[in-house]
RNA sequence: GGCCCAUUCGUCUAUUGGUUAGGACGUCAGGUUUUCAUCCUGGAAAGAGGGGUUCGAUUCCCCUAUGGGCUGCCA
């Protein structure tokens, strides 16, 4: 049972506002693989405290990208478990319980200001050259349980004035709080302001929510953004006024969108790299964004990419699968400093794992040619894909490499031979039309015949009329072994259909 | 404005007081491929600046600069 309190557990709490973006994403990974090491817990917490904000279809993004990626929860959100439910829409009556503690034991007051009162407030102080913030410094000239009498509180809250619950921060105390990747960060509580726990509408704030949840699922280490490091104070001093012990803290560092605009967000999809792991159907703009996995992404490709986004092994290697980043993982290898996305990058990891992944490559011609009516036999698929597939950084580009095994060209890049004569062309269109026309059918010596019956010092020319006739451009693999793989009669038929296309053009 | 965090090649990063500062992506050159790509070989490319501490600082401390975050009844 001791074991038991003190495993490792840790959670992935994102709010359903949005579609979930790569930083998400790798959030949830790191979080997933911290547990996974640790053979912890990893818990799925869906934080809906503000229904303003509610995005339809946003769960449903995230819950399927975390799926494509592979990083499933232990716990919470599509899992069950005993600490639920999962879903912070669905705890108002802790935190109202809670929230009751702190109201008591004068942790936290009301407050009725207006939007108004405070636009005023905030108004004045700019006036006299300073900064306003609900705190230690205003509070006692604000409309609120500190500065009203007993009764004058009980006939607002009988009245059904609205009012929020803020937490009150004592100033004059130094928190020195550990983050286990940036050590000790220090800060002056006369710098906090007084948070609002409870909105009007009764529902937590998130501090106040994800503060109680963590502490109720008996979260051990806290891994998130680093956006979140200024809150970090809020909410030790909140597990304190409960007299809870704080997990640990780890800060995450950003991921910057490369324009130099600050980090990326849902909000802002105009940056110069998707951001999305699978499509988000936009129906406010109705439009369609598409994500790496309709982009053509292996989810381990993705995965393995933004694993290395922050966090390193110390090790020279870089492709890792799931499962052996789940046994190497470590907190101490986070890095602290912001980073990048190298879009490049990610497409040579891909690259990787195409190679890696013969046999999808292969499913994938085999489907293509099934759609195109195209007989083939498996086994010449099977040697068109190892000729062709180093060329390819994602599936859907093996068509355009191997087309010319099994079909002939329907249209011809000229452009070159354009200043060419013609009629010389197609003589030596024709010339190579006998060679191979007097070459045994096995083709055996092709290469050492087709080069003794070729002019020595025109030699490439001819190889790329050859070249031309059989793909319809310059690009491809070994001219002989195209030859050897589609065979002498088809081989001629090409030459004889390009003769026919520049007689045409003549 | 206030507070907080960060700073090694263009990018991801190694090196946690003593290294010719290493690797990867990208880039450039050469080779292979009678094309293109792949691949191979090689090159260019970095400790923000200034002060300390130290026999010695990329590494520790301070200042400045730059970048970033927070400063919402958003999360």
């Amino acid at each position: 049972m001791s074991n038991h309190s003190s495993s490792v557990r840790v959670r992935f709490a994102p709010s359903p506002t949005g579609p979930i973006h790569l930083g998400g994403i790798r959030t949830a990974l790191y979080n997933y693989l911290f547990a996974k090491k640790c053979k912890g817990t990893f818990i799925l917490r869906i934080e809906d405290t503000d229904p303003n904000r509610f995005v339809e279809h946003s769960e449903t993004h995230i819950l399927e990208s975390l799926k494509w990626c592979g990083i499933l929860p232990d716990e919470g959100v599509g899992c069950g478990g005993s600490s639920g439910p999962y879903y912070q829409s669905q705890r108002g009556n802790i935190y109202r319980f809670y929230i009751h503690q702190l109201l008591q034991n004068g942790h936290a007051y009301y407050a009725f200001d207006t939007d108004q009162e405070i636009d005023q407030k905030k108004k004045e102080c700019q006036d006299r050259g300073i900064m306003f913030s609900y705190n230690h410094r205003f509070r006692m000239e604000l409309t609120n349980s500190l500065t009203m009498t007993k009764q004058q509180l009980h006939s607002k809250l009988q009245e059904g004035v609205p009012y929020v619950v803020r937490f009150k921060i004592r100033p004059g105390k130094i928190l020195n709080i550990r983050d286990l990747v940036r050590g000790n960060i220090v800060m002056h509580t006369e710098h906090l302001d007084d948070k609002i726990l409870l909105k009007s509408n009764g529902m937590a704030t998130y501090h106040l929510a994800s503060t109680i949840d963590d502490y109720l699922m008996r979260i051990t280490h806290v891994i998130r953004g680093s956006e979140w490091i200024p809150s970090m104070f809020l909410h030790v001093l909140l597990y304190r006024s409960f007299g809870w012990i704080s997990p640990h803290f780890v800060h995450l560092p950003l991921i910057l969108r490369k324009d130099g605009k600050g980090k990326i967000s849902k909000r802002n999809l105009d940056g110069n790299f998707p951001v999305f792991p699978i499509q988000w159907k936009d129906l406010e703009h109705n439009k369609v964004i598409p994500g790496y996995r309709e982009l053509g992404y292996f989810p381990e490709s993705f995965v393995n990419m933004l694993v290395l986004l922050g966090w390193n092994p110390g090790k020279k290697k870089e492709i890792f699968s799931l499962h052996e980043l789940e046994d190497m993982f470590s907190l101490n290898r986070i890095k602290k400093s912001n980073v990048f996305f190298d879009i490049k990058k990610s497409i040579w990891f891909n690259k990787q794992y195409v190679c890696k992944n013969k046999q999808k490559v292969l499913f994938f011609l085999y489907e293509k040619l099934t759609k195109r009516s195209i007989l083939y036999k498996k086994n010449y698929v099977v040697k068109v894909i190892d000729l062709t597939i180093d060329r390819i950084y994602f599936i859907h580009e093996i068509w355009s490499h191997t087309f010319y095994f099994f079909v002939s060209p329907h249209t011809y890049d000229i452009s070159w031979l354009e200043k060419k004569d013609k009629h010389f062309i197609i003589s030596t269109l024709k010339n190579l039309y006998h060679v191979l026309f007097h070459m045994e059918d096995s083709l055996e010596n092709i290469k050492g015949e087709f080069y003794n019956k070729i002019k020595e010092d025109k030699k490439r020319y001819i190889m790329q009329m050859m070249r031309l006739a059989l793909i319809g451009c310059l690009k491809g693999i070994d001219l002989i072994t195209i030859i050897r793989m589609i065979g002498k009669e088809e081989s001629m038929k090409r030459i004889q259909k390009l003769i026919d296309h520049l007689n045409e053009k003549i």
